[in-house]
DNA sequence: AACTATTTATAAGA
DNA sequence: TTCTTATAAATAGTT
């Protein structure tokens, strides 16, 4: 649609793939608005171009909705961290190692997926909030305040629970490190039998109540 | 581009509706499709039809590997995968344990912080974008990019330094419940001397090392 | 950043 | 759904 056809492939000339980059870029995004707009649909388009800048388009709120559907694997992602734990603990070393590399892998997609972009789309916000704020709307900040205030809660009652699990699971390490001191401990009150010099210079269970509780809560 | 000019509103119309969305969508998934190899771009795109059909195109990778190509500095991340991979075959079962432990909290923070908040905010923006791309001056967007890159160093360099923070202190800990189990050791040792019959039923520093190795690094 | 000749997408009709 | 076709829209090459 233009002077003259062109053929669909890579744009050699640098400086003419950047303008077409630029033109139908616009023009995606003005027909992803116009097809969520006319036909009730959610439409999300993410942009990346060769230089790494991103461009996106969404309508309404339903980005989080197109996303869960597009990966319903988050869900599993959720019990396999249950069972995850358990491996910890049972494990074999054939096991763990699959294990790791599920987690690896999971943890670039996380880091990119999370943590990159999500810096960077927050940015945005505030970028935008920030210096437009004349031009955004009542209503859209009232949304935005709400999108926080929930974000924020799901994302602090989350690792509460998340947290609450790893208490749970150094407290166990810290339950065997005690039995086994008191193992120990009781080996030497036998041998204590025969050779009692030696009792004033140990307190078996009392010395980790005492000294340890108090810091190893403090890990979590 | 068709018989008529059609105004951008929602189609009452439900057939009409139905039969423009068929097209629009194909002809928006053809576009996309042309940016991506055109241009040279990463092109994600999710369309949800009002009876919550899904269609997605992809320009080859999927979704992750778009948003992976955001920010093409990772060059250092991607070394430290490397060695992550290498560690999966060299190391010992102590390694790897440790190693899990450290992906499972990565995982967590990033699994919620990220992918929910992330959701949110992406959302948020291309509203914002959506609404006030033609209010965004080119001054803005300079400052926008140094934002981002401030924002993501600063980020990346907190992540790390609680991390090494949190490393510290349960080795802290666990050198803690080392010398505990050795003082206990070494009385066991001692009162040895005097009670040989005591000899077979402990192995003083053999049994941390044989038993507890394998649950203490966890703690890490 | 505009212009404009063409191509392309698509609305309505069958 | 699919095809046809008149027409609107997008855009390639140019300025």
């Amino acid at each position: 649609m233009g002077r003259k056809k062109l053929e669909i492939k890579r744009i050699e000339n640098k400086s003419s793939r950047q303008v077409t980059f630029s033109k139908r870029r616009n023009g995606l995004i003005e027909k992803a608005r116009q097809l969520s707009v006319l036909c009730d649909a959610s439409v999300a388009l993410l942009v990346v171009s060769a230089s790494g800048k991103l461009y996106s388009f969404s309508s309404g709120d339903n980005l989080v909705k197109i996303l869960d559907r597009y990966g319903k694997q988050h869900a599993d992602d959720l019990k396999a961290l249950d069972i995850q734990s358990k491996a910890l603990n049972y494990g074999s070393h054939h096991e763990l190692l699959e294990l790791v590399e599920r987690l690896v892998l999971t943890k670039t997609i996380f880091e990119y997926k999370g943590i990159r972009v999500f810096c960077q789309t927050m940015n945005i916000c505030s970028k935008l909030v920030g210096s437009n704020v004349n031009n955004v709307s009542v209503d859209t900040l009232v949304q935005l305040e709400e999108h926080f205030e929930t974000a924020l809660s799901v994302t602090r009652a989350k690792k509460t629970e998340l947290m609450l699990k790893l208490v749970e699971n150094l407290k166990e390490k810290e339950k065997l490190l005690k039995e086994e001191n008191q193992v120990l401990a009781s080996q030497m009150k036998k041998n204590h039998h025969v050779g009692a010099e030696a009792e004033m210079e140990i307190s078996p269970a009392g010395q980790i109540s005492d000294n340890l509780p108090v810091t190893l809560p403090l890990l979590i």
